[in-house]
DNA sequence: AGCACGCCGACT
DNA sequence: GTCGGCGTGCTC
């Protein structure tokens, strides 16, 4: 007999020979096998009898075996993880826990799997008028059935409380859950909730922790003390033997997307081991993604009736038992009074133009909102893009002064009276002259957090709180400010800092930017920001959008909160131009230390062979290198509608790719940014 | 992961 | 001229 055996490494499976004595169930248990001279703890993922095995000579034996760490079910979903991400198995295997299990798991002394079953100390019982708990109880109940739901949630609280009442009720059904939040301060608010219901049951495992605590929470998991994981992006690769339910909360998160690594998204990964694990899986948002609607709307995920717009609910209701879709449920005569103003904070359009010459950058509709937060003892969030003062421009020739290095442009960080660049992190005293016509007309362009905050201290003559990140541990708001402020001026990061206060009013001085990004999901992250900073404002309140183009169409829809109309519009724009969810998208990155002449022949050639019906491949275009060690980066991006013709071409072409010598590649599937 | 091989900078 | 840096490649 021979094992197939996976280790976590930068590896696909080895092939060993199974000794005699060994026990018949050895698919998924871990083995200690011989590799590179020593030996390495691996998980055997299939077992061959002699015939199969082509080539004998090289193949070393098995030195022992040890417990199981993955079923059937498990192995399938690995299989699918590294195939879908084009990827070694061994990576995905690493991943995966593997090498905390081995810790506990290969140990000869710490055997046996504890029971779990006594944990469940506080189990409430809620009588819920909610039929979507009902709903997802019902799935969650009856085992070995896979079924998706999807929430369009009104507020991130009604996230909150569909997922208390449906674990609440389901909690003695529940035979393993993971609960999936993008970022890792979402996590304590939540675990709090999460302790009550399920008292010990209850392990978390996020990126941050030290390998010591990350080897103690994969301890609780595998021995079965835990079975209710709660997270970020990883833990949906928790070693659960059973999982019967999981959640992904503010599903739309860019956060799910691994940018290094394993490139997987979580909230994808979750839908297919949902699947394959035969659970029921919640995705919700307040702002989903263009996806997850689309998904709703062919059926793959059942729509939830508590839609964001509330007087549409009974509508939704009246069609939950016959396969909702999105699009039908928001019709466009209860769409008119579902803009509710009462509920959500009125958003302002500010047209710029018409302070056109004006060299303030915050308009006088602002101001005026201003002066009224500070008479009723409110507070005002100014939310801009850029760091330090402005960017400098040349009046008379145009030009912007940039880092000489990265060509991009420098930030004038005006209380230093310094430049800096924010790519290379390189500063210098600030240019008198501009270095293209030798003009001295240098007048500040662009708008920084500085600049906002010197506006305001100047003319509303008050204290302004500048929230900015510090090289030291993240603090708490309380921290960086012990007594209240009106006013607070910073970036997205100071928009996380202050996400659970609730605000009277907030201004975007970014949003023409964001609707500037040369990418097709632009509207959407823009539709997605505003909607996600709605959450923190008073529903009495007022967001600014100051715009130069407030003519805009997508600005129309976020003003309104009309997500029908957005997505309804952005999956036909999407259809047109065979953009996902229409398409699929593999995005190669080749990095190359010189010579691009000598590999773009080689590339070229790679190319030429790679066409396919019904394949679309866009570049190869040079971008800026990411990588220090690398000079040149060549992109190269496969799109298809049809995924098996995608990821056929996209397999054939990095085995060619892994053929070039000094080169490295990075595949991204499914990129979110391209 | 580790361990070996291979090509460019400081040194007896 | 060599010693050794780590960047890249291989592991049944």
């Amino acid at each position: 007999m021979y094992a197939d055996v996976v280790f976590p490494l930068k590896l696909s499976p080895l092939t060993y020979k199974v000794p005699e004595d060994a026990p018949h169930d050895l698919k998924g248990r871990i083995v200690k096998t011989p590799l590179m001279g020593r030996s390495h703890y691996g998980l055997v993922v299939s077992v061959a009898n002699e015939s199969e095995i082509r080539d004998k000579k090289n193949i070393k034996e098995i030195q022992s075996i040890h417990q199981h760490f993955a079923s059937d079910s498990n192995i399938s979903f690995l299989k699918w993880l590294a195939e879908y991400y084009l990827t070694p198995m061994g990576i995905a295997l690493k991943s995966s826990f593997f090498e905390e299990a081995v810790v506990t798991l290969s140990d000869e002394g710490s055997r046996g799997q504890a029971d779990k079953g006594s944990s469940n100390l506080n189990p409430r019982t809620l009588e819920s008028s909610n039929p979507d708990v009902s709903l997802i109880h019902n799935s969650i109940k009856s085992r070995n059935y896979y079924k998706s739901f999807f929430l369009h949630a009104p507020s991130i609280s009604h996230e909150y409380s569909l997922l208390d009442e449906i674990l609440n009720k389901a909690n003695s059904d529940i035979n393993g859950a993971i609960i999936l939040v993008p970022e890792i301060s979402q996590i304590e608010g939540l675990a709090s909730m999460l302790r009550n219901i399920f008292g010990e049951r209850l392990c978390i495992l996020h990126g941050r922790l030290t390998k010591k605590k990350r080897t103690e929470a994969i301890t609780q998991i595998i021995t079965g003390k835990s079975d209710v994981v709660l997270g970020t992006r990883s833990a949906i690769l928790a070693p659960l033997r059973n999982v019967s339910f999981i959640a992904v909360l503010n599903e739309h998160s860019p956060s799910y997307k691994g940018e290094e690594g394993l490139r997987y998204n979580a909230r994808d990964v979750a839908v297919m081991r949902g699947f394959m694990e035969k659970s029921c899986v919640l995705l919700s948002s307040v702002c989903p993604s263009v996806e997850s609607i689309h998904n709703t709307t062919i059926g793959k995920y059942t729509m939830l009736t508590q839609i964001a717009h509330p007087s549409n609910d009974v509508i939704a209701r009246s069609k939950a038992t016959k396969q909702p879709h999105y699009l039908e449920i928001a019709s466009p005569s209860a769409r008119n009074d579902t803009q509710s103003p009462a509920k959500r904070p009125r958003i302002r359009v500010i047209d710029m133009r018409k302070y056109k010459g004006k060299t303030l950058a915050i308009s006088g509709d602002v101001l005026k909102e201003a002066k009224v937060t500070t008479s009723k003892n409110g507070r005002f969030l100014f939310l801009v893009n850029r760091k330090g003062y402005s960017l400098i421009r040349c009046e008379d020739c145009g030009h912007i002064i940039q880092c000489r290095k990265c060509s991009i442009p420098l930030v004038l960080y005006k209380s230093k009276n310094m430049v800096k660049c924010h790519y290379c992190g390189h500063e210098e005293t600030v240019h008198e002259n501009c270095e293209e016509c030798k003009g001295f007309n240098m007048r500040p362009f662009g708008t920084g957090t500085e600049r906002i905050k010197e506006e305001l201290t100047e003319i509303l003559k008050t204290e302004v709180l500048l929230i900015e990140k510090t090289k030291s541990a993240s603090k708490t708001l309380s921290e960086i400010s012990p007594d209240f402020t009106p006013f607070v001026v910073g970036t997205g990061y100071a928009a996380r800092k202050l996400r659970d206060e609730k605000l009277d009013a907030v201004a975007l001085f970014n949003i023409d930017g964001l609707l500037a990004q040369p990418d097709f999901r632009t509207y959407e992250r823009a539709f997605q920001e505003v909607a996600q900073i709605s959450q923190m404002v008073k529903s009495d309140g007022t967001i600014f959008l100051q715009s130069w183009n407030p003519r805009n169409k997508i600005l129309r829809f976020i003003r309104n909160y009309d997500f029908h109309g957005f997505y309804e519009h952005e999956l036909s724009q999407r259809k047109m131009l065979d953009y996902p969810p229409f398409s699929r998208m593999i995005l190669f990155n080749v990095f190359m230390k010189k010579d691009v002449e000598q590999f773009s022949y080689d590339i070229q050639k790679i190319i030429g062979d790679t066409n396919t019906n019904g394949l679309e491949l866009l570049g190869p275009i040079e971008i800026p290198s990411s990588l220090k060690s690398y000079r040149h980066c060549i992109q190269i991006l496969l799109k298809s509608k049809d995924r098996k013709v995608l990821h056929s071409a996209a397999e054939k072409l990095l085995s060619k790719f892994e053929k070039l010598k000094g080169a490295k590649i990075n595949v991204d599937v499914d990129p979110l940014k391209i």
